[in-house]
DNA sequence: GGTTTACCAGAACGTTCGTTCTGTCCGGGC
DNA sequence: GCCCGGACAGAACGAACGTTCTGGTAAACC
């Protein structure tokens, strides 16, 4: 709800109905609608981890291992327990751009993660050139994600599988 | 101002001062906080049309003129006329969800004019791949425009770029 | 020269929304 | 049996902000 209509657009009346709880019980577990959201941005988090995890895991080379994570975004987008227009986390920060520094700690969260393990996914692939796959994996699985926003293209995340696997040939050859 | 601060977080009164304006003269002018932001998307659109337009142009190759999208992006964004915090489009989409079809209209404006253009630059490279490779440029496009959210990678339009000619070697070869 | 047009400064209005306050009820521990 | 922590519903508060209104000024035009 949150991730699907937009921060700014969801009152916090409305998730009080929904989760069926008083105003006071949401105000003295969470301080404010800052740090709820932010809770809410570290459960994700922790989630779209986990669902990482599982496919790196699951690979059995080190190409499938580096590209899992668009696989992985595939199966996280289509558990409803995770809607989202497209990512929450650059949503949020874009939403709330001057906002709690709590909140754009989690957008700069994934983004360590994302940049650590496609690091370390990329060296068996890439040796001294692993940063740069890494980025470049990294702008696909962002460009991937704001294709849900565009609309465009129809299948974001086999576009940016794609480009991954591209990049990961190029360095392969030198 | 409107896409360095956030829309949501940039008050008409602050527009009003910025533009040694009266309430009065902006509300008969554009009727709305809304219908001026869409406006102020579509000058947006027509002077990113016009620096794309004119790299286009000045590239000397099948490979520079699809390529030329990131170097029109660099200088685009090197031009103080233009500040942003990372895509005004996209940063619109996400912070007015629900709001005028009017702003949506611009991001769907964006996106056609890149899917469009790209998949016009892409067939002398690809043939009868050129939509996906299309496709994949508008995701590393997509994807650098990120990066500068994330602030990561370092270099996110040297690293789309990389990821689109990889994409265009990669079909080149087949 | 009077009228129209365009603009200005600033007050005022109404809504939305995050947050706090009031008062009530229930359940479990001594 | 009493008490207290924790939850509830709902009213109330206060700030921010988009929008409109009031009244006044100055140049443009017939």
């Amino acid at each position: 709800m949150l991730f699907e209509r937009g921060i700014r657009d969801t009152p916090v009346d409305e998730l009080l109905r929904r989760a069926g709880v008083s105003t006071a019980t949401l105000y003295t577990h969470f301080g404010s609608k800052d740090a709820l959201v932010a809770e809410a941005l570290r459960v994700r988090l922790a989630d779209w981890k986990a669902v990482w995890d599982q496919h790196v895991v699951a690979a059995d080379n080190d190409l499938d291992r580096l590209l899992a994570v668009f696989d992985a975004l595939a199966s996280y987008r289509n558990d409803r327990r995770h809607p989202s227009r497209w990512c929450a986390f650059l949503a949020a920060a874009t939403e709330l751009a001057d906002a709690a520094d709590e909140i754009s700690d989690v957008l700069a969260g994934d983004t360590a993660l994302l940049a650590d393990r496609l690091l370390h996914l990329s060296r068996p692939l890439a040796g001294q050139h692993a940063q740069d796959l890494a980025d470049e994996v990294l702008v696909a699985y962002s460009g991937a994600l704001a294709g849900f926003l565009r609309g465009s293209p129809r299948s974001p995340i086999g576009t940016g599988r794609r480009l991954a696997h591209a990049a990961a040939q190029a360095h392969g050859r030198d």
